[in-house]
DNA sequence: TCTTGACTTAGAGTACACTCTAAGTTGTAG
DNA sequence: CTACAACTTAGAGTGTACTCTAAGTCAAGA
């Protein structure tokens, strides 16, 4: 009865916010291991696969592409020997999410310059239309 | 002779880091105006559409999909009167950046524990190795 | 005159990351 | 026993943003 504390692919859905579709095609190309099964069919995930479905959205939002996310998961599951490799990886995205963020603050800055010397046209349009 | 001093699609694909392709495309879908040709058939920029295609790029680095750009450069095209719009719409971009920007800012965190975290336990791991 | 190369077009093809469909199985509630 | 919901699979389809192909035009140099 072990089996049945863990949780089925819908409740796995609801709680990540991910589909039972995507959950699927994340396990069939590798990015999660082989989920247990109960009734020798239906998935149960564990705590330790929210877990690790949870890392993989946030690697997912740094823009990790999912070729980058399935070489990590494949070292992940070899176990601690493939530490260094993995902290490689980390510290590549490091690097490509600093540059990231640095670019988007470039861009923002003009984002607001815009909004502002914009919005002044449309305030001094405003103040030189007569009143009726 | 005013043709000849613009720049042909070659050089504006040099000078952008843009493809041809993507620069005809780009032109094609509605992105950037109809260019100016030479001959009759072949494209001339001028340091106008440069400009504004910089500015494309970095709307694009911003996230923004090509459907909002398009929306954006018809708006551009119709001239002041559409500034009140054009304001709104920087306005939702920079709300969606500062998110993204601090969804970022939280997984790069997460990403240097783990670099500091593993590693030290690749550090400890080499300490422990006996010296030959 | 011939060739070369830069350009043109319409439309097909590609990569990525899902997202859905169809057909079938299983387990519980009535 | 039956109906139903929840699950299963392989494989097809979708949306986005390019990216390339094929066939053709055109001007300038050998």
């Amino acid at each position: 009865m072990t089996q049945d504390t863990n949780l089925t692919i819908k409740q796995v859905a609801d709680a990540t916010g991910l589909s039972e579709h995507t959950l699927r095609y994340y396990e069939r190309i590798g990015l999660i291991h082989p989920i247990d099964r109960a009734n020798n069919t239906h998935r149960r995930y564990t705590e330790d696969d929210i877990g690790w479905i949870d890392f993989l959205m946030k690697l997912r939002a740094t823009g990790m592409s999912i070729r980058d996310m399935r070489i990590y998961a494949h070292l992940q599951r070899q176990g601690d020997a493939t530490l260094p490799q993995r902290v490689e990886m980390l510290k590549k995205l490091q690097c490509e999410v600093e540059a990231r963020m640095s670019e988007l603050n470039a861009n923002l800055n003009l984002i607001r310059y815009k909004i502002q010397y914009y919005g002044e046209i449309v305030e001094s349009r405003l103040a030189n239309v007569s009143p009726e």
